[in-house]
DNA sequence: AAAGACACCTGTCCGC
DNA sequence: TGCGGACAGGTGTCTT
């Protein structure tokens, strides 16, 4: 599920409820996700945690013995436990707090993975390349006309390119471009600053909105099985093939000769 | 340096 | 009902 938003409403979700917490232990029951959980993660015992912050689609989980680091890949998610719950097949981690709390990863296709770094965060290989967040100042028309104006990849791969903007993901990037009326199949260097501009505004949109309804998942959260609703916002062309444009009526296309399905308006983008 | 193909893994859905 | 194939929200790595 996670692009940026789903990632920003998970941290949203756990922090209250973790925060000021003892981590207790950690209990690995298949650590074979992208990479191998490393071993050391389990020597975390009877440590508070400091903050729960997110970069990219990194949940970032920090207590005095180093930084956890989660990342959900494609199928995987948190949830919150109060009470014992059998875990199931795809229930890979628990972190096992005090006050009976647990926090469960889980991850059918295993493409996410948890990390532990005990010095100089930001120098990971996962975090030090990437580009600025797509809802700070860092990211503006001058700054992508910039990324974007030698590049040669279609623009969607290029706002895709966790190095150039982060958190935006297929879903969003069709969505993004569709709402900016600019074709997923341009070269990235023949946008134009004011392309550029319409393109940041409606990137930034897209992820507002869909992590402000994120938030009215939240109600769902502690429910009894504890599970950690997400939301879905209304897309307006992403899987919409054969269905009439909401703009202009033709229909939406959808092109996969790309590594990911592309939706689009003929008409509406250019 | 950058672009493109491929890899990882499981579940679900659709057509035959 | 079963089987094969396509597809799914990500991204590092290898090859050109």
């Amino acid at each position: 599920m996670p692009e940026l938003p789903e990632v920003e409403t998970t941290v949203r979700t756990i922090k209250p409820v973790l925060s000021g917490l003892k981590l207790k232990q950690v209990l690995v029951r298949n650590p074979n996700l992208r990479w191998k959980i490393p071993t050391i993660i389990k020597k975390l015992k009877n440590v508070s945690i400091e903050s729960i912050t997110r970069r990219a689609k990194y949940i970032l989980i920090e207590t005095k013995e180093g930084v956890i680091i989660i990342h959900l890949g494609m199928s995987g998610r948190l949830s919150i436990l109060n009470k014992d719950i059998e875990p199931e097949k795809h229930d890979h981690v628990d972190f096992i707090f005090n006050k009976n709390i647990t926090l469960r990863y889980t991850d059918p296709r295993r493409f996410g993975s948890i990390h532990l770094v005990t010095n100089n965060l930001l120098q990971h290989p996962l975090l030090r390349d990437l580009g600025p967040e797509p809802l700070s100042k860092d990211f503006n028309a001058e700054y992508l006309y910039q990324a974007l104006h030698k590049r040669k990849t279609m623009i969607k791969q290029a706002i895709m390119n966790q190095k150039i903007v982060v958190g935006v993901g297929n879903i969003y990037a069709v969505e993004a471009l569709f709402e900016a009326k600019i074709s997923p199949f341009r070269r990235s260097s023949s946008l134009n600053l004011e392309e550029c501009q319409s393109l940041v505004k409606a990137i930034r949109s897209i992820l507002n909105q869909a992590i402000k309804q994120g938030g009215t998942t939240l109600k769902d959260f502690l429910s009894p099985e504890g599970k950690i609703g997400y939301f879905s916002r209304k897309l307006l062309v992403y899987g919409r093939e054969n269905k009439p444009c909401v703009t202009c009526d033709s229909k939406i296309l959808v092109d996969r000769n790309q590594q990911r399905s592309t939706y689009y308006c003929k008409q509406c983008q250019h």
